[in-house]
DNA sequence: ATCTGATCAGGCAGCGCTGTCAATTCTCTG
DNA sequence: CAGAGAATTGACAGCGCTGCCTGATCAGAT
């Protein structure tokens, strides 16, 4: 038994000596030999305010996070010691001990070109950022366009980076392995977007298109268009599906076409609504199912010496900060991006708080400008 | 040796006094309530990987960090039970023990709104999240737009989230408390964007802009424009004045008038535009300071059904994505961007890594497209 | 004067990992 | 076949902090 100590009993004794050092170095400053110092000293510790302030580390820690049991008098010394030293607690040590980073991943599942192609991207960073920050938590960026970098999301989560997940996706699939992933961790995860092709006990905040885009029907109707189109971005998703269908409902009779395209991009936008005027369909309306492919489909028209909207009238979906800059200003279905944004961190924090995040909806309402 | 041992010995008096002491509280208590972990435990440890290797931990992070001095039967051993037990490592302890995240902050020195108006800040982000994600890095997003935000800042990179920083920030001053404080810290900074008023220790990536307007004054002299106009943005910094002067160089004449604005926004283009038409100065062509100025000008000069470039002519600056999307496609001088944040990038990394981060200039060029 | 309970402060284990060094085993030599 | 050296592994301190537990202190009550 003492034999098997002996390892232990010589470590014991460095570990004895630095203790009484330390104390002796905070009465009088003289040589600062710590018994081994492997890597440098990183800065102001916890220790040294300790030091300053006479009290011990426990009482400073208990200071720092107001605690209680410590006299007004102790708490006052500390704060003395933690302003004459500068100290900030690190942040590391920190999110070991607390099994807690305060920061929250948003994982953008898509390109990074999408950021400023589309600026609800933009807009979803810019209010998450600015969330996150007035909670005190900070922001690591990621994105997940293709599977090496959905690969790196996860090992990212698994090591723990962070204390949560926001996902922003667009309505492509592709990332269920990775959403598998986040379902199986306990970790808070919030996804914005389109509603999910499988249920999942994942939280989604999103918005409710139908009374928007249904509103735009109606619009349509009324302004009397006879012939109208639609340009549809992700056709198979769920998400676009209910708003052209949405838009039908308020319109009252059907479609005359319904062009598909890849992507939400002012390029498809305008190759949609060139191909349509090829096509011949003699329409005099189009809704568009965001607002950078009616900014496209507005180009289009205009390149052929057509008029928007006597000619052909286009309605966009978003009302992002493109659609006051195209000519004309776009007639389009609002979506409270910003809201979500802000939904989306409120219920993460929750979440990682204890609570159960849960699926929201945010309504659209309709914005009539010039377009249509 | 066993003299060697003597000297513990002495010590070990201390500790076996201290074991004495423990023991007698172990028995006051009548039970040992403590061998058990207080918190519960997070996942899978590097323990958890060396009981199933049936090696120590050492080993295993010998293994993990792939140092020498382990044989290939106990490697395999070890990565077998690695594949077994699903373990990553916690990233968390790992900073603590390291002394370094593997995170960077890009830090937007201005309002996040900017983060859309602006092309040139999304594609910076951009890439740098890709560079930064290639190097198995992460990105911290902050913005730093006023001084609330910028102790923000100061206090997340104290707090030793981050290993360095990325400095994003337009030309506006405000920014010297918190240059000051990164100078001060020994944390790896680059910034992007105009060159300091003062000198600083701090590395800088930069546009050599010179060149480029250059070229884009002889371009105007060529075209045979005889009035010209510039619209400046942040006038009274080193950058927009650089390429103002170098733009006059090119030209071979003087100005006719320099429009200020406040930012670099698509409406401050607007609204610079039209206050130089209404000053009935007879200019025939403008040089904007940035893309986003030049796209608004050209849509106040056709407002008033002027055309772009046969009555005046309008040259941007930065060859960013807008300026493909105006009508008449932007003639501007491109600035490379994506390079300016791969270098930032790389000479952050490389700081980190111990070499001195360096200051490099970057080249640009005269994009000729219809607008002028 | 002693006991009791409420405060307050200190001590220390331990979060999960890495780096150092000692201990152990294996391989050659003379 | 001992002894030196090389290869391999184990042990454990410690990164900076928090949280639990214990000890000390001080009123107020007995």
């Amino acid at each position: 038994m003492a034999q098997n100590r002996l390892g232990s009993n010589f470590h014991q004794v460095s570990r004895d000596a630095r203790v009484h050092h330390t104390d002796r170095s905070a009465m009088a400053d003289q040589e600062y030999s710590r018994p081994r110092p492997r890597r440098r000293r990183e800065g102001i510790t916890i220790q040294d305010v300790a030091n300053v302030a006479g009290v011990s580390i426990g009482t400073v820690s208990r200071v720092l996070n107001d605690r209680n049991w410590v006299s007004p008098a102790t708490r006052e010394k500390v704060m003395e010691a933690v302003r004459k030293t500068g100290f900030t607690a690190n942040a590391r040590a920190r999110a070991l001990v607390m099994q807690r980073t305060n920061s929250v991943a948003l994982v953008l599942g898509a390109a990074p070109t999408a950021l400023f192609e589309d600026p609800n991207y933009a807009l979803i960073l810019q209010e998450a950022s600015r969330a996150l920050a007035a909670a005190n938590r900070s922001l690591a960026f990621l994105t997940a366009a293709d599977d090496a970098e959905r690969d790196r999301v996860a090992s990212f989560i698994r090591a723990g980076h962070v204390d949560g997940v926001l996902f922003v996706s667009p309505a492509e699939s592709g990332h269920d392995s990775l959403l598998d992933l986040l379902e199986s961790r306990a970790l808070p995860v919030v996804v914005c977007g389109n509603p999910f092709a499988e249920p999942r006990r994942i939280a989604l905040i999103h918005t409710d298109d139908a009374p928007g885009c249904e509103a735009l029907g109606r619009h349509f109707r009324d302004q009397g268009y006879q012939r109208t189109a639609v340009i549809v971005a992700y056709p198979g998703t769920l998400g676009p599906r209910q708003r052209v269908e949405a838009f039908t409902r308020g319109l009252g009779r059907d479609l005359v076409h319904c062009e598909p395209t890849a992507r939400y991009s002012q390029e498809e936008g305008y190759a949609a609504m060139a191909s349509l005027l090829d096509a011949e369909h003699e329409i005099d309306s189009v809704f568009a199912t965001s607002d950078l492919l009616a900014a496209g489909a507005i180009e289009a028209v205009r390149a052929r010496g057509l008029e928007v909207p006597d000619d052909i009238a286009i309605a966009g979906f978003d009302d992002s900060a493109i659609a006051t800059r195209t000519t004309p200003a776009l007639t389009t279905v609002h979506q409270p991006v910003a809201a979500v944004a802000q939904a989306m961190v409120r219920e993460v924090l929750q979440a990682i708080d204890g609570t159960e995040a849960t699926t929201r909806m945010l309504p659209t309402e309709l914005i009539v400008r010039e377009s249509a």
